[in-house]
DNA sequence: CCGCCGATTTGCGGAATCGCAAAGAGAGGA
DNA sequence: TCCTCTCTTTGCGATTCCGCAAATCGGCGG
């Protein structure tokens, strides 16, 4: 499939690689679209492929021995998924699911040995991806650890409106949907208390909501409930 | 400083490396001894050295804006420590603190790359090790969201257990002094919760507690403990 | 345009857990 | 051996947050 090399070309990841290699590495790649609603891979299958996202949104999630369901991440447009454990692990860990319509690149697992021995700069830039990704868990793990639900929410709003955000007239719009639920499972917490602390939040013109919905109205206020512990 | 190099060769990470290049990076590194309660680096202080842990064991704590502290991890001997961030950042993102006599191997932060681009293998590896760390993380995480307290302790103990478990007579012996206070940062409560807990355990015959001291009796207690949700 | 279905809001107990406080206990140093 | 310091235990009231329930809302398909 015809690939738009300009959209990969600017990824931190490939930053360093020749045109030649990048060409050869994109020919080796299947490209795919992805309806709403449809998972990438699902927890639990074999890893037979990584994947690069180029349009779109995804929401990577596990679901316990018990049932209940948390969000991993939000893929975005330029992030690598499905392949951490690609290196460790036979099967993905996760389940990816498309929350708009979008577009992945795809590579065959046994391929990124490959990928490190030919580009050794790239295993570098992925070590840094990863690295980062590990930042943030250790952050997600603080913020649970010891601050407030109402605390944790607005970090998480606050990361959504950096990494999704659009700027709109009135603010900035968290550019998928995206609901209650959804961001209880960010946080740790049940969409009757989200949705408690949004409408709280929405008296005090922080934020907008709506069904599946989001507009940070407020970024100044958001940051200071994100800072502010209690009492 | 002469190192004792099997001890070094029986790790993963070196696992495909020749005995020439591994003694080659064996010269270029620098022993470290660390009494208990020294810390082999400072959250925040600049990324110099990247490290090996040899002998011992190692806290590594992140203080928060207000003051609060959590673990982030235990660092066993072969792991690898204080360089996931040396690729990202120039500070370290947290302390290590040694929880016993320990020993560690030390490299300029420098001479990362130059180990990839010289060892491709040595970059699967370390990508690997990476890789299970943010798996862990993501557990933790899962079991902060979704877990009561109860259990959360249950598996830290359990992984405490596997990952520094000595064989005694009676059960499997913590191998390294450990607080009360320290269970609870690494699982997100208080000590005092912790301390409630563990003397219930006690009281069922699944755990012997002490100062600093911990003895796992009945395993097979505490794993039924950490899989049984509430109710 | 109407009806249905999933998303959202909100009230109200109840349970889990925190925070404070005070007492007990073990280990190492003087 | 005694003293001191830190760690640990335990009680009790205060809070946060969950879980259930019921009502409302909004969009999509027919």
């Amino acid at each position: 499939m015809k690939i738009d090399k300009s959209l990969v070309r600017e990824l931190a990841l490939f930053e360093k690689m020749s045109d030649e290699s990048l060409d050869k590495i994109l020919t080796q790649s299947l490209s795919r679209r992805v309806p709403p609603g449809e998972a990438v891979f699902e927890q639990g299958a074999a890893a037979t492929h990584f994947f690069l996202l180029l349009h779109g949104r995804l929401k990577v999630t596990q679901v316990t021995a018990d049932g209940q369901q948390i969000i991993v991440r939000v893929v975005h447009p330029g992030d690598l998924f499905g392949f951490a454990r690609a290196l460790q692990r036979s099967d993905y860990p996760g389940t990816a699911i498309a929350a708009v319509d979008s577009v992945a690149l795809s590579w065959p697992t046994q391929m990124w040995p490959d990928f490190i021995d030919h580009h050794p700069r790239l295993a570098v830039s992925a070590m840094q991806t990863i690295g980062q990704r590990l930042e943030e868990a250790h952050t997600r793990i603080r913020e649970m650890s010891t601050e407030e639900v109402e605390r944790r929410v607005a970090h998480a709003v606050l990361r959504l409106a950096k990494q999704a955000g659009r700027a709109e007239a009135n603010g900035i719009r968290i550019d998928f949907p995206i609901t209650r639920q959804d961001i209880a499972e960010m946080t740790g917490t049940t969409l009757h208390t989200v949705s408690r602390i949004l409408s709280a939040w929405e008296g005090r013109g922080i934020v907008e909501g709506g069904r599946q919905k989001l507009l940070v109205r407020d970024l100044e206020a958001l940051s200071v409930v994100a800072e502010t512990q209690k009492q």
